[in-house]
DNA sequence: CGGGGGAGTTAAGCTTCCTCAACATTCTTG
DNA sequence: CAAGAATGTTGAGGAAGCTTAACTCCCCCG
């Protein structure tokens, strides 16, 4: 059992989807991408930015040439379409639909955008569509979810659909309350 | 904007997450965690092991003498405990509400289990029992969705409560193929 | 009770992604 | 057009997580 282990062996780690969208999005702000644009986007130093280009040149992910401006290959630029899209998408289930708090939501949605499959984000962004399309059944069912109240109730088995056994939620409130404090800290 | 860079400050690390899993796991299922155990579990090295356990002891998470066996501490098993919460929640919202194919929905949830906050899991969890629920607005929804097309249709401005202006769709469904390819070969 | 063998640890080395400091290049402006 | 300011690159170094190889420890068996 190690699908666990594939986490390194993603198309692209964290670091690099977010260089790539650095990339396309000064691209698109100002037209072009340099060294010092893309190091004060991301708040890293330049010679980070260097080396990391040089490691997603080798992917044939961006052309680089030496003291010149950063452009993406057609394969760099549809992962960076990619992650944008997956972001949006979940960013926005996560608010408008699960009505989490902005600022919970982006910083989420920033940390798993590049390793949800396209599969899984075409999926939410379908719900989050049709929860927020005006079908007589989307609107009946967040009616009635809204004015449910949070709590889970009875635990005894079978009382949860999705709990079934111990309760889930209780060792994710714990944290949440420690969550706070630390934010609040 | 530098959120992103929040990703190496997470309490744990994916590693350390599965790490911790392993040790809750193995100590339900044979009564202790040992080194050659966790490595066997995870499919790396004994060294590897030795390595990590010193460092998650150094963040107060296990205790472990040497030769001896590994124990989690109270913080340890709240983490294993959370993180475990979150993978089944969002296993069962993936493959239940989503109805993404398990292999899909297990990795997924493998990879992020660990980055997504509580308070989201929390919501998740919410959501997926109300739907799994005997609700009328519930069963209602369910079928209606079930029932209604995939495709987008329209995307004119506005014609997408969510995608709003370029189809988000198109990127992601473009990059399905491409992974049902590397799946096949 | 003294080996032998398995379990565990240490040591050295690799990769990724970052840092800072020094050097190279290009741009700009007097 | 040349000097200094901006910009970019190189190099050395560090932390995290892994690997393999070699060593140490513990325990059980004859």
């Amino acid at each position: 059992m190690d699908i666990w282990k594939r986490f390194g062996e993603k198309e692209v780690s964290h670091s690099m989807a977010h260089y790539l969208q650095a990339v396309a999005s000064l691209k698109q702000e100002k037209g072009h991408a340099r060294v010092g644009d893309i190091a004060s986007h991301l708040g890293v130093s330049k010679s980070g930015v260097t080396s990391m280009l040089r490691s997603l040149q080798t992917r044939g992910l961006i052309s680089h040439e030496k003291y010149g401006c950063v452009e993406l290959t057609p394969a760099g630029q549809r992962l960076a379409e990619r992650t944008e899209s997956s972001r949006v998408v979940i960013t926005r289930f996560l608010t408008e639909i699960l009505g989490v708090p902005e600022a919970v939501a982006s910083e989420d949605a920033c940390m798993i955008e590049h390793l949800v499959s396209p599969q899984v984000t075409v999926e939410l962004l379908r719900l989050t569509s049709f929860l927020r399309s005006d079908h007589a059944a989307a609107r009946a069912f967040l009616e009635a979810y809204r004015s449910t109240p949070h709590e889970c109730g009875d635990h005894s088995p079978d009382a949860c659909a999705v709990c079934q056994t111990s309760c889930l939620r209780d060792s994710l409130v714990r944290d949440i309350g420690e969550a706070a404090e630390r934010a609040g800290a």
